[in-house]
DNA sequence: AGTTTATGGCGACGATAAAAGATGTGGCAA
DNA sequence: TTGCCACATCTTTTATCGTCGCCATAAACT
């Protein structure tokens, strides 16, 4: 491979002439230019860009975290991510965080190996991040609560979105409402559970653990799920599934079983995902600003490159979308 | 932040010395490795991977080139490379094509910012994966034809698969098969389109312009076509969804409409992905071996990375999964 | 002669690794 | 027992990796 050298020796100018030159320096003179782009491209030449990032100390460069890189996640979010990054005139890529210690994002993170990084990945450890934070270095953490100088938080209200479902469900007069629950370890889920227990707890209708399943956030356990609760018998009046792709699950296992949604059973959701409109019914949800997470997320890191101050904590509200899951049983109308 | 040059000083060692402690090295005494592990530690140390990078001239990184990180992919496939690169240890990370000759994308090609690349992009041009490969750069990709020394293709046989698909369809007597296509661009796409043709020109079955229409493989994009499709009146006896999603999308469709399937119009997909066999009815389809092309992808990667010689094309095959979503006319049994 | 304009020299950046240097140990002959 | 060398073990010296950018310098203009 072709070095800055071998273009300079081409040319016949001095290395950091040829650098000047292909970095578009203004004092390089027009003929000189074109003498080093030439040789440049008669040789093929490509800079070394690991060398140019340890000469310049940055890489321009935001790095995504994700649990899985082949997992679902929130296209949102990432759209957010990618659009603000790209406008600013950064590179964004991503890297999973699969091998917990050993993992590309443990590296990319400790390594310092880009100039911010948004974490969306339940199984990188808190400590990786507080380690790896400095305050050259902003990260910001959209998957838990997290206190640290140099790490800021944005979270979307879980508990307040999933307070407001439970109340939704619980002024149309549903007595049991069951909770189909996301994966333990997830903080989202954490927070949307609680908000569930405290609307409950608020109107005085008892917790039942037999009313909360253990599901994963994937379709394919909101399916199981549901069919456990179905099994069960005796149906609660509604279900809250901690995430949208789940209560689509669950749809599908109540529409095998025959069991009509909203007329046997309500539904409600959360996320909003794109397809919740269109599924049948289309499903009442709580929509959550996913767009503008990921956006203000990468927002916040360039303010914080720029040497601007930034709060530590951000706090996005979420949005209840009604649409034809739920049925009123109430009696106040 | 620190440099392997304060944990020697603090460590009372020569750089070269801390160097060696930190990477484990046999010949360091144990009493050293341990001073200068602690001066590691008490500094916060963390080496500089560009640096380490640099001198080396490894990367031990593979980049998978998405052509939209938010977008939806064959999470099968990111599977398979994901798998097969952690098995060798080494990082994956994935980015994006968005942004054409500014992209990350390019940048990581032209660069060489990684050992290897395997390219699922259907809007990174030929060009530039021919401008970027070399003997020790293998390049493998998924999404094109391409003729190169050093570049690698896998792919799946779509031709075949989509002949397949009309063939099982016409066999069942269908006499009219619409095809809901994919974006124009996608080779994928055009691929499947020709085996369809084939298939009805082998029968002599007119191909009818009128049966094509243009989706571009997301769930919306079926669900509309297909509600175009209808509002054509003389519904076909079958539709060909040039992939999964799309046809789950047009399911929903006759779904609304009361159009049954399969008893009013059969519908087959392509892709097989997950969700396919939960859907109702559940959907004949072609299965593509995802998993396959990804693990291959990378393998032929690490093949070219221990200097084995490779074929430059691999032909994945395709199969047929017969599930409900298809009835048989035919009066030949 | 003093300023502008182009170009070259050279030392970083931070880490690695080959090769050379500094210890210390044991073996063996006198 | 002593002395000396050979050798193993550990450490430092030194040279890169490829690029960038400060500073110096020389030529060309005012």
């Amino acid at each position: 491979m072709a070095t800055i050298k071998d273009v300079a020796k081409l040319a016949g100018v001095a290395i950091s002439t040829a650098s000047y030159a292909l970095n578009n320096s203004a004092k390089i003179s027009a003929a000189t230019r074109k003498k080093v782009e030439e040789a440049a491209r008669s040789l093929n030449y490509q800079k070394n860009g690991f060398a140019s990032d340890l000469k310049r100390t940055k890489t321009k460069t935001i790095v995504l975290i994700l649990s899985d890189l082949s997992g679902p996640y929130y296209s949102e979010l990432i759209k957010g991510v990618q659009e603000v990054t790209a406008a600013n005139g950064y590179d964004l890529i991503a890297c999973s965080s699969i091998g917990g210690q050993q993992s590309t994002a443990v590296k990319f993170l400790k390594e310092k190996r880009a100039d911010g990084v948004v974490v969306l990945a339940h199984n990188i450890t808190d400590e990786v991040i507080l380690d790896s934070a400095r305050p050259d270095f902003p990260i910001v953490v959209l998957d838990r609560n997290l206190q640290h100088d140099h790490v800021i938080q944005v979270e979307v209200d879980n508990t307040e979105g999933a307070r407001m479902a439970t109340n939704y469900l619980l002024d149309r007069g549903m007595k049991e409402i069951a909770y189909i629950s996301g994966p333990n370890n997830s903080h989202d889920n954490e927070r949307r559970l609680s908000g569930y227990r405290e609307a409950l707890e608020k109107r005085n209708v008892p917790f039942s653990s037999r009313l909360k399943i253990s599901g994963d956030f994937t379709r394919d356990s909101g399916y199981f799920s549901t069919k456990m609760l179905i099994a069960q018998q005796n149906l609660p009046d509604a279900v809250f599934f901690a995430n949208d792709e789940m209560a689509i699950g669950g749809l599908q296992a109540f529409a095998e079983k025959g069991i009509s949604v909203p007329d046997d059973i309500s539904v409600i959701g959360f996320d909003d995902i794109q397809l919740s409109e269109h599924v049948s019914p289309p499903l009442t949800t709580i929509r959550q600003p996913k767009y503008e997470a990921g956006a203000l997320a990468v927002h916040l890191i360039f303010q914080v490159l720029a040497g601007e101050k930034v709060e530590d904590h951000y706090n996005l509200s979420t949005e209840l979308i009604e649409r034809s899951s739920v049925k009123d049983h109430s009696h106040s109308r």
